[in-house]
DNA sequence: CGATAACCGAGACGGTACGTCCTGTCTTTCG
DNA sequence: CGAAAGACAGGACGTACCGTCTCGGTTATCG
């Protein structure tokens, strides 16, 4: 490391709580990097000295927070791992707030979508690719059947779910959904 | 109708016509009120007497745009209704970008959420759900499979893929689809 | 006069009336058109129709008001007419918030500015002029003393502790100014 | 001095100077905030951040313009000090438009009109306060003369005519003013 | 141990859009 | 055709944030 004071890990801490508690009170659309600040106690500088903008807070604060949540199952079969990683994915509604206002900002910006896409979206998407390879290992998929389509559905309806709010993600839309897809996969 | 000047159907076009434009050109996220208005040759205060938010605006462009388009293929089968609908709904793609931002205000703004679910989304879910309901009646689809997580199905995948932008929204991802959903609710 | 509805009283009566509330409830500088004529139960177009500003407007409603109070006081002597004189004008301080926001008004528009002198200002100067005209030819009044700076000395007092409010503006002003004017024009 | 970055005086030299030329160039009633921000190259936020209102933003810049001009002139006699003090006033009517709209605006604003008052109107009146007092020394004015009442009349004068512009305010008309007051207040 | 450098908080800066208000004009229906 | 009603284009208002900047001050490394 060079000369300087070096980064201070209070103020890091003290803006990413700001933020996860200014979108919890006021939601994301009413969050600003002024407001964020002015919480943390920080200069507006410090914040645009380490990110880019407000959704990249967020996203830090939420990549802190679920940091090692993504526990992938290993229950031996594809039904009891399918299960169990969308009651673990529903179980964490908590973030659904975040959720939905970092999806909102990575529809209107570009540069944040990468960032969302890599840091975030790729990374759930890599746990269930885990599963469906271990499915196909033992032989309980299909041939012809392209796995990433099949995370595209899993996760196309727990976003779209999660940003309608029309019908519910709970442990029964998992079993539900769960079942359909091993009627789709299993082989004949 | 009471007294008074009469509603302007010139200024309602223009103003709609100005809020695709600026949209084509700049994207939803650098769209404002004002830019609507200059470019529309129109009061601000018109564009509020009439519609909420700027959201409000380019759905209804959008409802205008696409008012017809909603047609419901009746080919006798399942898989080619299927084969139709998503053929249909993927070819309107030059509406991505005004659909990727109403779904980031709606993600932002629960009251523009409302007006887009019942005067966009759920409008779709209507036509594909006459499609199921007739492949119901033919006994295409299984029993205890629920037609709405059908509709999850097809449009999580469509939305998903819109946003993301991971993976193709043609024919071919159409087919797949449709063959992926087959096999899950033909009865055996 | 030519065919057509003739010109409405009752609306002339309600627009005066209604200016002279609003001023007297919100002060002259929140007098609007649309304040007025909504009061009024009036359009917008009938007020534009008849007077070229709401200063006019309030101008007539003025002079209405004070038609036929200047009575010009004729005691048979300067001193007796100078203090009646002041006695009178300061009576109608009631008018002071229309007085100071008409003459705002002048004081920003040049076009209303010269109705204001001809339809006000300079009727009050004619009645003072009338007093001095006859204290003239008593021979109260000394040669080479122009009546016009006196005219002006009366008038810049009044106008100038009414604007600024510094000081009273009572009867025993009047007889302090009264007196000093004696003092100044008095043959010796 | 806090912390955070100082005020610029170079903001505000700007704002200032713009103000007076947007005056000069279509009058006090078309000045706007906009107008002086956009003159000045300055955010509105920096003008509301140092001024209330745009006649504060004038008033500065008068006070600025007239900071050393009030001479109070000293030549051993009432007559001369009076002819001298209101030719130096008159003389100053390049800033005739200035003073009519802070007039106005004081007139509309009371908040402001404390400002004026404090600022501009009473530091005038303690000039030839100042002067009257040496005359009252030397005995050049009678017992039972009130000194402000004389200030009134030499301001209500010069204020009433800049207004009503019916006559001139040059060296004559101060002359004629002087030999006025003298004849009033002259001991015999 | 002092110089240097990068950090920190604070807050002013030039901008831009907001949503509201009012202006003066216009276009209806009604009497 | 006057009058009430109310929509229209336009433009200023005062506010809120943006992202940048300039202060004084702090905390590290390195000569």
């Amino acid at each position: 490391m060079g000369p300087g004071r070096p980064r201070s890990e209070k103020a890091r801490q003290a803006i990413l709580t700001a933020a996860l508690e200014e979108l919890e009170e006021h939601g994301y659309a009413a969050l600003t990097m002024q407001g964020i600040a002015a919480r943390a106690g920080a200069g507006k500088q410090t914040i645009y000295r380490w990110w880019p903008s407000k959704a990249d807070v967020v996203l830090d604060a939420l990549v802190d927070l679920a940091a090692a949540r993504i526990t992938v199952p290993d229950e031996g079969s594809l039904p009891a791992d399918l299960d169990a990683f969308l009651a673990a994915t529903f179980r964490e509604r908590g973030q659904r707030k975040i959720l939905v206002g970092l999806m909102a900002e990575a529809l209107l910006d570009p540069a944040f979508a990468a960032a969302f896409r890599e840091r975030f979206l790729f990374a759930r998407r890599a746990a269930l690719r885990e599963i469906l390879g271990r499915a196909v290992e033992r032989g309980e998929i299909a041939d012809g059947i392209d796995p990433e389509l099949l995370i595209d559905v899993v996760y196309g309806v727990v976003w779209y779910r999660l940003m309608i709010g029309h019908a519910p993600l709970d442990e029964a839309a998992g079993r539900e959904l769960t079942a359909l897809l091993l009627r789709a996969v299993t082989p004949r």
